[in-house]
DNA sequence: CTGATAGTACGGTCGCGGCCGAACTATTCG
DNA sequence: CGAATAGTTCGGCCGCGACCGTACTATCAG
């Protein structure tokens, strides 16, 4: 009875349109300023700052200073799979009038959920992963196995530093516009991260879409077998 | 950006306190009819109709005539883990006030949450089935072992017919009260169908919360050597 | 110091939506 | 058949909260 009641403030937090579209924008992984995520909210700054004030105080998004900016990001791992939870529902639903724009093309094909790679890009990543022998992943959970932790070290990725986080460590994400699981978990971030650092993928200006980089586009060919 | 808007469409409906209650009292994993509903969200029938109404407009639930009674259930299991995801976000919450009731308390001891039992009385059947080699339970998900595949046959649970279903077969669900994670899925759900059936347990009228009988108190003692 | 930019606080408007009373439909029972 | 119960629809009230204009506090540049 008394949780009830909690559970409604954390739903109606995000059932505001502004406020979903500042967590969907934070949902990117990246930290972003008041400044954008108006631009975000498609509101006005101090209307955004009130809704970035409730957001802060119920817990789902926290804030860092950094001279006179001030950087926000979803709070935890856990508000993360919440959001990805009520996502997989909407993507349930049956479609209602979709105008495919260019920019929902380029999220179909690669953007961020969170800190992992979703999109067809993710699908066929995890998917070649997989057909390598190097990750089994069913509907529960996923596992890496003895050759994926050498592949992954070959790659320049330290599992072990990874697996020691408290954090889920390797689990399916459902894609909602693949509607198939990627990777997600500690596991698909530092992936994410690994390609990041190799400038493989580089984000788009506003938004969570993702560009593959020519060094991108060869390396993933080479090492994963993707022909983009 | 159009997907996010139907986020707010899907967490405002969860959003109202009234709507919460009885998404809540529907965890419990029964389809119960707009008259207890009310009851349960506390408002009275004409508004509890217009927000049944607008849950099954959305979705979230779905509904079945029977006589000049409708039942109401949770639509998908996919609903149901997007519960469980604001849940265990509203879990990780600074405790605000709790004055502990009764009520409560038979909550925390043992519960549905959907269609697997909770609580504490979840929590230890789910350590005994690990502790004796049946289950193997990691963050990312779950696995039945061999000697768990007898264990349940000799318990009279047919696996093979539930492994058949579409859902998840496996998969660990945090429990908001222990902290710590209860047996989920299907898996979760036949075995707490076999205690219902064997009746061990018994649901308590309104609310989720469950009692142990005399014969579940010597079952379950015999069977997973819990002693309550 | 001044001017510019990032962000917040406050006050007032306004519209959406939750709420109930009353009236209406459908099913069961005697 | 008529009475009783389950549930919905309609209409009107009312309050919460999203929104913006204005004014305010920080930080940085020169």
């Amino acid at each position: 009875m008394t949780a009830d009641v909690r559970i409604a403030e954390v739903a109606a937090l995000i059932g505001d349109p502004a406020r979903a579209n500042i967590l969907s924008a934070l949902m990117g992984g990246q930290a972003l300023t008041a400044s954008e995520l108006a631009y975000a909210a498609g509101v006005s700054p101090q209307t955004t700052s009130g809704h970035l004030g409730k957001l802060t105080d119920g817990r789902l998004i926290a804030c860092v200073r950094q001279g006179r900016h001030r950087y926000y990001r979803i709070a935890t791992p856990r508000v993360a799979e919440m959001l990805e939870g009520i996502m997989a529902v909407v993507a349930d639903l049956p479609p209602r009038h979709r105008p495919p724009s260019k920019l929902d093309e380029a999220m179909r094909n690669a953007r961020t959920c969170y800190d992992h790679v979703a999109g067809k890009l993710g699908v066929n990543l995890t998917d070649a992963l997989c057909a390598r022998g190097h990750l089994v992943l069913s509907d529960d959970g996923g596992e890496i196995t003895d050759s994926g932790v050498v592949f992954f070290r070959d790659f320049g990725v330290d599992l072990a530093a990874a697996r020691s986080r408290r954090r889920i460590f390797c689990r399916p994400c459902l894609d909602w516009t693949e509607r198939r699981p990627h990777l997600g978990g500690t596991v698909g971030a530092v992936l994410a991260q690994r390609c990041f650092d190799l400038n493989w993928l580089q984000r788009m200006r506003d938004g969570r879409a993702l560009t593959v980089t020519p060094a991108g586009r060869q390396g993933l060919s080479e090492t994963f077998g993707l022909s983009l």
